[in-house]
DNA sequence: TTACTATGTGAGTATATTCTCACATAGTAA
DNA sequence: TTACTATGTGAGAATATACTCACATAGTAA
């Protein structure tokens, strides 16, 4: 395995890390309906709002969120929709664990 | 946020986490290629073997990844193909990344 | 049986992540 | 100016993760 595909698992895994969080994957889904400031954010989530800000700081500095400043509010926006093709994967890796959980589940009856 | 977005959405991160580092991204472009014993993966990453068995069963843990017997070898693969699916999207947003430093890099020209 | 090989795991350490609380900053409005 | 609101950040504690080393297990082969 040579350096360059080291670093590019590097970075690939940065953006991976960046997203595997129940909150941030919380945070994604909302701002996939659209842009919100911190404060709906935190209310959606049902998280501390200092809490929530760090989340978002950890997305923005993997790229995959943006904000703009609109007087006191910061207003967060999914910087590349992609990132929604991710859950595809991970629905259908889900969807076949619940499938075989069905047919253990049934052949023990 | 109702109790079963919350449960899917810490399902959703456990994955995404077992996704999430270097040696695991690694593991998972080399069994793209095929089905590979826990001796040659260590080989292929560079790393030790009880390091490496334990990436390979987290891995499991999560669904991602299968494994069987065969002799004294334990040969693992990609349970879903479609994993490889999620770096489509991992690279979009490295790919953007790198678009921007470059017009940064020219703009400072 | 003994010796060997491939793999997994317990224990300990080092490091990273998450969360909360308190405080700082910056814009708004009186 | 003062008071308020939205957000960000430092510090500390709690927890999770990653790694290494030594040892355990299980199959192979003589």
């Amino acid at each position: 395995m040579d350096k360059s595909k080291q670093l590019l698992f590097e970075k690939q895994a940065e953006i991976a890390k960046a997203i595997a969080h129940p909150l941030r994957i919380a945070i994604v889904n909302f701002l996939a309906e659209g842009e919100q400031c911190v404060c709906d954010i935190a209310e959606y989530i049902g998280s501390e709002r200092s809490n929530v800000s760090r989340h978002l700081s950890v997305m923005v500095g993997a790229g995959l969120l943006d904000y703009r400043k609109e007087g006191l509010k910061v207003i967060y926006r999914l910087k590349c929709a992609c990132i929604v093709d991710f859950f595809e994967c991970v629905t259908r890796v889900l969807r076949e664990q619940a499938e075989e959980n069905q047919k253990l589940l049934t052949a023990l009856q």
